[in-house]
DNA sequence: TTAATATGTCGATTATCGTCGACATATGGA
DNA sequence: TCCATATGTCGACGATAATCGACATATTAA
């Protein structure tokens, strides 16, 4: 993951209606959830939630796929994880100090297979 | 970690003069680099990088100090770690599947103390 | 085919952001 | 004190972003 993608993930994170669509969708993994219902759970305009998921796509953190009329919108793994790894790489390798109690508060609750 | 204060990190790591300043100073640990030296390194003119550099200190993941004529960044171990924290325990707690392999490629080479 | 539902696109408005010249402040040395 | 160095602040400009009404498209059922 290079730079420009980075600062474009980022970006489409950093904006608090983006933010909270995209934990929504972690939640759902990839049943997803409806572009509507989405938008109607967050108390959103259509079609101001359309753009915001439009550019959480372009960053490569979400899909999209069609079932019959609605559009079902699901965190795009691949994407999520590139983010993540890129920072937490990015940080472990230059200090220790941060990482370490970071993978402490997640590893109790989370199945890494090496733990 | 609130989600207006994680828009408000995301957003100042969310441009390139800005993540670029902040990797140099995560590499750099306590020690920390002068904003001349910064703004040198990265070939930005000194106000634009100071302005940067205030984005980022307002976010929570830079402090600064002075020493002598110069004042020295470097990067805020807490600010930093509640961030990543609170963006991995959101994606592990809804879809462990975007965890575990993140934690897999940073393990191997950070000093986790129970792995 | 007509209507209802679900979503996306366009365009205009307002707000916020990034940049940089000019000026202000702080520190240390001659 | 006077000057050079280091950094920050202010103000203005152009660019980009967020929002939302109005319209367009796609799907399904009657």
């Amino acid at each position: 993951m290079d730079i420009t993608t980075t600062v474009k993930s980022l970006g489409a994170l950093a904006q608090e209606s983006r933010l909270a669509a995209f934990r929504l969708l972690v939640r759902r993994g990839d049943v997803g959830m409806a572009a509507g219902e989405i938008a109607r759970e967050l108390s959103i305009p259509h079609n101001t939630m359309s753009s915001h998921l439009a550019i959480l796509t372009n960053a490569g953190l979400i899909n999209s796929r069609r079932e019959s009329r609605s559009i079902i919108y699901s965190i795009d793994f691949g994407g999520t994880r590139e983010l993540l790894s890129f920072l937490m790489q990015d940080c472990c390798q230059g200090q220790p100090e941060i990482c370490a109690p970071v993978l402490d508060s997640v590893l109790p609750g989370c199945c890494a297979p090496n733990c």
